[in-house]
RNA sequence: GCGGGUGUAGCUCAGUUGGUUAGAGCGCUGGCCUGUCACGCCAGAGGCCGCGGGUUCGAGUCCCGUCACUCGCGCCA
């Protein structure tokens, strides 16, 4: 017999009783009963039990045994009396009688139960992440995520994409984000660079005649971290293809989305085709780029109801209308009804404090007198033909609540979007089981930066500039000889959007040399700019580049989306916590001065704040 | 860098307007129980109330500071 096991402990079946059957694995739960001793023996492939009698020797050994303990037993497989089986567990019609019992490995007290389903800390979950492993659902985690990269892969492969590997010690590459420098030994002085995203290798490859790319890729930011954002590194299915359209990319990487979704979704629904929604209609529906179209209602620009102050007698945003300022509005289905006014103000609350807005006004609907009416600020004091125009522009009537997002336009779109995800969730409007996808296309080239009073990318510089018919993209961008002509020049650029998660950017790429320099001449960067930054890349354009174009989907938000979890954590094996540490391997760490001095890298104290 | 939330037993949490010896469940230890499977019953151990300062006769509770974790903003095209 093996020296561990015969049998897994989630294989044995009544065809296996009388057999004698040899398992190991990690002591679940145990239960001393009177006469016998209960154990729940669990692998990875299931949970098995053990009985042990009283007359064994080993019987004390055994109820003394820790949890989370590795044994091994041999014994009888028997049946189970038709009122003890258990139809929870496959296992559940047979049980082990131990014959021997070996404590492979003593478990101390544990900082973690496995057992259960309760929440632990972050931080003892990541410093004890082997025990954490060991829990049901953060198993089932990552071996989803091991069969949806499987799945990605063969759905690729199976498009005629051939998967490459690119360099991981590279330059500083163009994606905007802080860079993980790696200092150079034989190069005193000089850095590597983590990639970003393989951006500049990916384009290469299709200067370089592969045609189809893809790679499930290790990018590396240094950025701050999010719930759905884990900080350093994250995985993307990274794509590009040659000779393609927007659309071309559109129907190779949808049935993609689409079946790997199908395939794991579990009785969820997949909404295909996707959608496409401008950039501007997204803005202007969802506050946006990343809408969740599962929620039932959008947006409406009603600053032109607040303009004159005489006939809404609200002050606040007569100015700021008046100032080219906006005011949006946010339909609170049945909220006025269904919720007291403390649902109302706690929404004002988290504008403030977590958005860190002025705030977010609300009117509570009501009918009186056969008009819908509102005693709330905003609204209070309407011009009543007015107040009945606006609630027919947004489709409201008594009962339901309204919020208002004022300010600059920008500032107030942003948080009448996130009031919009809010107002939903808090509601309960937006239904489970469902993944509804879109594309978000036409994004802009440029955008003013407010900081610095000036055009700049709004995104990838990279991106093709649209042309209409007849028009080159050359002629596009020489044709934009103001602020305003610049800033309305779009891109063939686009994400892809789940559930309001961004899965990923794309865009067909600028092969043109001369475009490139020109469209960079355009955000303020002289040619020398481009050919110190971008070398490789720039220099294989003059030698014969294809049109080519992709995309590169966030591997770690598909896993989250499909596990259902609220934290890339959750599907990530060893992640680091929000300020970028590994707390079980401890890292990062100071290093030997010794590995320094041949780096030729002195540290110096931090800066001390103030 | 900024803002919110949290911090009480190994873990999840309760702890009233400041008032005697800080509690419960799970887990742990010991015992009991003829079959449990989230077994049940009895008993026990286990606390710098994150840390530092302050107010007060008296602080888990109020004030100031600080640290940690977390969520969000900035950032991440």
């Amino acid at each position: 017999m093996h020296a561990f096991r015969s049998h897994t402990c989630g294989q044995l079946r009544k065809t296996d009783v009388g057999e004698t059957a040899k398992l190991s694995g990690w002591v679940h739960r145990k239960r001393e009963h009177a006469n016998a001793l209960f154990i729940d023996l669990r692998d990875h492939y299931g949970i098995s039990q053990i009985v042990v009698y009283p007359n064994e020797a080993f019987y004390e050994s055994a109820k003394r045994c820790p949890s989370e303990s590795v044994i091994t037993v041999t014994g009888e497989v028997l049946a189970r009396d038709a009122e003890a089986v258990n139809t929870e567990l496959d296992t559940g019609e047979v049980e082990l009688r131990a014959q021997t019992f070996l404590i492979e490995s003593q478990a101390d007290p544990l900082p973690l139960p496995v057992f259960g389903e309760q929440e632990y800390p972050e931080e003892i979950r990541l410093k004890h992440r082997y025990l954490d492993l060991r829990r049901e659902t953060l198993h089932n985690n990552i071996i989803l995520r091991g069969q949806v990269i499987n799945s990605l892969r063969s759905r690729m492969i199976a498009q005629g994409f051939t998967e490459f590997q690119t360099p991981i010690l590279t330059a500083s590459s163009p994606e905007g984000a802080r860079d993980f420098l790696v200092p150079s030994r034989l190069n005193p002085g000089k850095f590597y660079a983590l990639p970003q995203a393989p951006q500049q290798f990916k384009q290469l490859l299709m200067v370089a005649g592969f045609d189809r790319y893809f790679q499930i890729a290790p990018c590396f930011r240094d950025e701050d971290a999010r719930a759905d954002r884990s900080p350093g590194e994250f995985y993307q299915l990274d794509v590009e293809m040659s000779f393609v359209t927007q659309e071309d990319v559109f129907q190779a990487i949808e049935p993609v989305m689409a079946g790997v979704f199908e395939e794991f979704a579990n009785g969820r629904k997949v909404e295909t085709p996707f959608p496409r929604i401008p950039y501007k209609e997204s803005m202007a529906k969802y506050g946006s780029d990343k809408p969740d179209l599962r929620i039932p209602f959008e947006l409406t620009d009603v600053s032109e109801f607040f303009t004159d102050e005489s006939k809404t007698g609200f002050g606040i945003f007569a100015k700021i209308t008046n100032g080219g300022g906006k005011v949006i509005a946010i339909p609170a289905p049945g909220a006025t009804d269904s919720q007291s006014r403390k649902f109302f103000d706690s929404l004002d609350k988290w504008a403030k404090k977590e958005m860190q807005a002025p705030g977010l006004g609300y009117a509570r609907l009501r009918k009186e007198d056969g008009a819908v009416v509102s005693q709330d600020p905003a609204l209070k004091n309407f011009d009543p033909e007015l107040l009945k125009a606006l609630l027919d522009k947004m489709g409201l009537g008594a009962g339901d609540g309204v919020f208002f997002s004022a300010g600059k336009k920008a500032a107030a779109y942003k948080l009448a979007g996130a009031a919009r995800n809010k107002v939903a969730k808090e509601l309960g409007l937006i239904p489970e089981g469902v993944f509804k996808f879109c594309w978000v296309i036409d994004y802009p080239m440029y955008e003013w930066d407010e900081d610095n009073n000036t055009i700049d990318f709004s995104h990838n510089p990279f991106s093709m500039p649209q042309a209409p018919e007849g028009k080159s993209a050359m002629d596009v961008l020489l044709e934009a000889d103001t602020d305003e002509k610049k800033l309305d020049i779009l891109a063939y650029q686009y994400d892809i959007v789940c559930n309001g998660v961004e899965l990923s950017s794309g865009a067909i790429r600028n092969h043109k040399a001369d475009v490139m320099y020109k469209a960079f001449e355009i955000a303020g960067y002289g040619p020398e700019v481009v050919e110190d930054k971008f070398a490789g890349m720039i220099n294989a354009f003059k030698f014969g580049a294809p049109p080519h174009g992709g995309i590169a989907p966030g591997v770690d938000r598909i896993v989250m989306l499909l596990a259902g979890t609220e934290t890339i954590r959750d599907v990530i094996l060893f992640p680091m916590n929000g300020n970028a540490q590994d707390l079980m391997m401890n890292a990062p760490a100071e290093v030997d001065q010794s590995a320094l001095k041949e780096l030729n890298i002195k540290t110096v104290a931090p800066i001390p704040k103030d």
